[in-house]
DNA sequence: GGCGCATAAATTGGCGCCAATTTTGATACC
DNA sequence: GGTATCAAAATTGGCGCCAATTTATGCGCC
């Protein structure tokens, strides 16, 4: 009778109303709408096949994540990318990933590190055969669940918002291939130190691969 | 010709559109509306004299914020306050302004320091001819300033969100009085510290003072 | 007298229209 | 030929209405 999905991943794909909002995101995570481009709510609203409110809506909550950007009686755009912001939120997320290790070290259990290697393995495999939005989202479940481990759960939430803060052009932040497969090692690598209990090994790997990705 | 007004804080008050949201937001951080109160349109509509669209616009953004919980065909009402939220948010307010210690330390000037004491200043002569409000409005600029002397320009804003987040009722916060005097004391205190250069005892002092306040 | 049901009231939420502002394009003038 | 001005087209954004759902109320029934 009552509805119980009160969050918003209830299941994987809702095929009825797949958010416009979540859409859009996906289009600017994806590149598909460059930094820049301007949002015509005309265009929106033909291309998601949704109404006017709709879009509006969702060009809102965009605006609220700083995602877009609005200028009155003009219109929205997507918000270029800022470098100085950008170095900004590596560094907020070197200092939150780096300041948890220790309680990940402590409370990871060996469902947990399983868990973590599965992942790790499955960025391994789209580094080959995967789009660089798979790649992308494979990146994001595992640094969560890596997260998750430290028993924070806002704190989980808090760098899955900041990290879509930024990376408007997320498939451009890995510039080679070689870059790729030396996080899918990272990973691996701090995985190793969960499970070797090593604390000082986790953080400075985290310290560089956040850095350098 | 152009604006220039990019931000929301252009001047201090706009007596033009004082934005719904804002208004909502302080009552509900006032204590005005306690958790749990049901925000039907028609009253917000009334009490704000403002029009529908804006009141669900409102709601909306409020929503995104975490502020209020919204049940399809049900209505809008104030988040419930969640006690292991706010521990949560505590600890990463923690971690954060703990780890920045060294970077305020090493950056504040002469007039940083100078501000600060003004701030700080102005909280205790709020803590015998102000309102909670105004005090808790004056705890929060000292530590945006605090904060801002870091140069992290997201990282002030960040706080400045996750504390909207949980803080429901900022009235509630501080106990008693001695508490609250206490607070402006370790104001005090952490300034010193700043001065002298003493980051270790300026990280014990936030530790504490955030996690009791 | 208590419980269940049907009707009515109220509230939410989707949708479209029209005014205000801006941009673009053409025309006339210097 | 370039520039300023004016008009037309396009886009944004405010506003209200009406359907769908839920809640409250009163009536009949057990």
């Amino acid at each position: 009778m009552n509805s119980l999905e009160a969050g918003a991943a209830a299941q994987a794909q809702e095929p009825q109303t797949p958010d416009v909002t979540e859409l859009i995101l996906q289009d600017i995570l994806a590149g598909r709408l460059p930094p820049g481009t301007w949002l015509k709510q005309i265009d929106l609203e033909r291309r998601y096949s949704c109404t006017r409110p709709e879009v509006r809506r969702a060009l809102d909550r965009l605006v609220q994540k700083r995602l877009v950007e609005h200028i009155p009686n003009r219109g929205y755009h997507v918000h270029e990318q800022d470098g100085r912001r950008a170095q900004e939120v590596s560094d907020i997320r070197v200092i939150l990933e780096v300041a948890v290790s220790d309680r990940i070290v402590a409370k990871a259990s060996a469902a947990d590190i399983a868990n973590l290697r599965v992942l790790a393995s499955r960025f391994d495999d789209l580094v080959l055969n995967g789009t660089m939005l798979e790649l992308y989202e494979a990146n994001l479940a595992f640094h969560r669940d890596l997260l998750a481990i430290a028993g924070n759960q806002e704190l989980v939430e808090l760098i899955t918002e900041i990290r879509q803060r930024t990376s408007s052009a997320p498939v451009s932040q890995w510039r080679t291939r070689a870059r790729i497969e030396q996080s899918g090692h990272e990973h691996q690598q701090m995985v190793d130190a969960i499970e070797k209990g090593d604390v000082g090994h986790l953080m400075e790997l985290t310290r560089r691969h956040i850095l350098q990705a």
